[in-house]
DNA sequence: TGTACATCAGTGAACGCGCGTTCACTGATGTAC
DNA sequence: TGTACATCAGTGAACGCGCGTTCACTGATGTAC
C-alpha cells in the first residue's frame, strides 16, 4: 500500500542511518541487505524502492557517515583547545569500542580501496578532512601546515585501526595513550 | 592417489603462498577457496587435506605472511641508513600499488578486527614491529622509543591506508609525498 | 468538497548464484613382511 | 630385493545455505475532475 510521503523519506534516512552504522562495525561485505532492513524495521523486499542495489547504499551511505563525521570537526574549529580535545576523544578507547559510531577512515579504510562504489566519497572525505585539520589544528608552524595534517591524520587513523586489530587490551590501551601522549 | 610426501608438503606451502597475496589484494571475504586452489594448480576440492577451513587458512596464511613482512625489517635493522630505506620503501608507490607482497597491517587492518582467526597473529606481529622499530630506528632521544615506534608504525600503516584508499593519483601521490618528508 | 482511480511503498515467496564444505572414488606411494 | 596391501592427496560432483535481486500482490495515499 502507498505510504505518506514523509513517512517514506524518513524511512529512507533510517536506512542510511542502520547501514552506516553497521557497515562500520562489519565491514560492507559483512553486512546483508535483509540485516539492515530489519534493523530499519522493515522487510527485505522494500530495500528496491529506496535504493537501486547494495552498491548504491554503500555510496550514499558512505556520504551519510561522511556528513556525521566531519560535523563533529566543525564543532571543534573553533577553538585551538576544541581541536585538541577532538584529537584525544579520537584516540579514547571509548572511540575504539564503538566503531559503528567512530570514524569511517578507521573503521572501514582497507575495505575502501576494493569497493568502487566508496572510493569516490572517501576521496572527497578525505580531503576535506585534510583542508580542515591544516586550518583549525595549532600547528606550531604554519608553513607546513598541510603537510602536518596529511600526517597527523595518518597517524589518528593508523593508531586507531590498530588498537582496534589487536587481540591484548592492555596494548591496545597503550597504542592509545601513547600516541595520545605526543600531542600533549 | 597417493604422493611423495615432498611435493605435498611443497604444495602445501604454495597454498599459503597464494592465499597470502590474494588475501592482501582483495581482503579475507574477497578470494574464495576455489580460487586460491586454482591458483595454486589443484582443484577445490583437495584444499581440506591442508588445512581443516578457510577460518584455519586464514590463521596460518596470517602468520606466513607476517613471517615474510618482518624477515623485510631483519635485512633493514643492520644501520639507521638502512631503517630509514626500510621507510622510504614503505612509502613509495611501488608498495602502494603492490599490495600483494606489502605490510599486512595496511592491506588488511580493517577487516582483521572482524575476523577472530587472524587477531592473535596481528597481535604478534605488531608487537615484534614495535620492538624493532624501537631498537634499531635511529630515534634523537633514546628514552621516548617505544612511544615513537608505536607512533611512526601508526603513521606508516595509517599512511599506506589512506594512499591505497583515495581514488584521485595526485592526491594519492602527495599523501605519501609529505608523509616521507617528515623522516628527511 | 466529494468521488474515482492511478500511484507506489511494503510484504514475503521465489530465483539464481557462488560460497564453504563433504564425499565416493582413484591410483601411485610408502610400508610390512 | 620382491610382493601385497594400506595409506592418503587429488578429482569433480553434490550439498545446504545465505546472499542480492525480482516479482505479483496489497491497499492507503495523493490526484484529477
Amino acid at each position: 500500500m502507498r505510504y505518506p510521503a514523509a513517512e517514506t523519506a524518513e524511512k529512507h534516512e533510517r536506512i542510511l542511518d542502520q547501514a552506516s552504522g553497521l557497515f562500520r562495525q562489519r565491514g560492507f561485505s559483512g553486512v546483508s541487505l535483509s540485516e539492515i532492513m530489519k534493523a530499519t524495521g522493515l522487510t527485505h523486499g522494500s530495500f528496491y524502492n529506496h535504493f537501486d542495489s547494495k552498491d548504491a547504499l554503500i555510496s550514499k551511505s558512505l556520504e551519510y557517515t561522511s556528513r556525521k563525521n566531519l560535523s563533529g570537526l566543525v564543532n571543534a574549529k573553533n577553538s585551538p583547545e576544541s581541536m585538541l580535545a577532538y584529537v584525544m576523544d579520537y584516540l579514547s578507547p571509548e572511540h575504539r569500542d564503538a566503531p559503528e559510531n567512530g570514524c569511517l577512515m578507521a573503521a572501514l579504510g582497507t575495505e575502501i580501496s576494493r569497493e568502487p562504489a566508496a572510493r569516490a566519497g572517501f576521496t572527497t572525505h578525505l580531503k576535506t578532512s585534510v583542508e580542515r585539520f591544516a586550518a583549525y589544528f595549532p600547528w606550531s608552524k604554519k608553513r607546513n601546515s598541510r603537510r602536518n595534517a596529511i600526517r597527523t591524520l595518518s597517524t589518528l587513523v593508523g593508531a586507531m585501526m590498530l588498537a582496534r586489530a589487536v587481540d591484548d587490551p592492555a596494548f591496545s590501551d597503550e597504542i592509545l595513550r601513547e600516541v595520545r601522549a605526543d600531542f600533549v
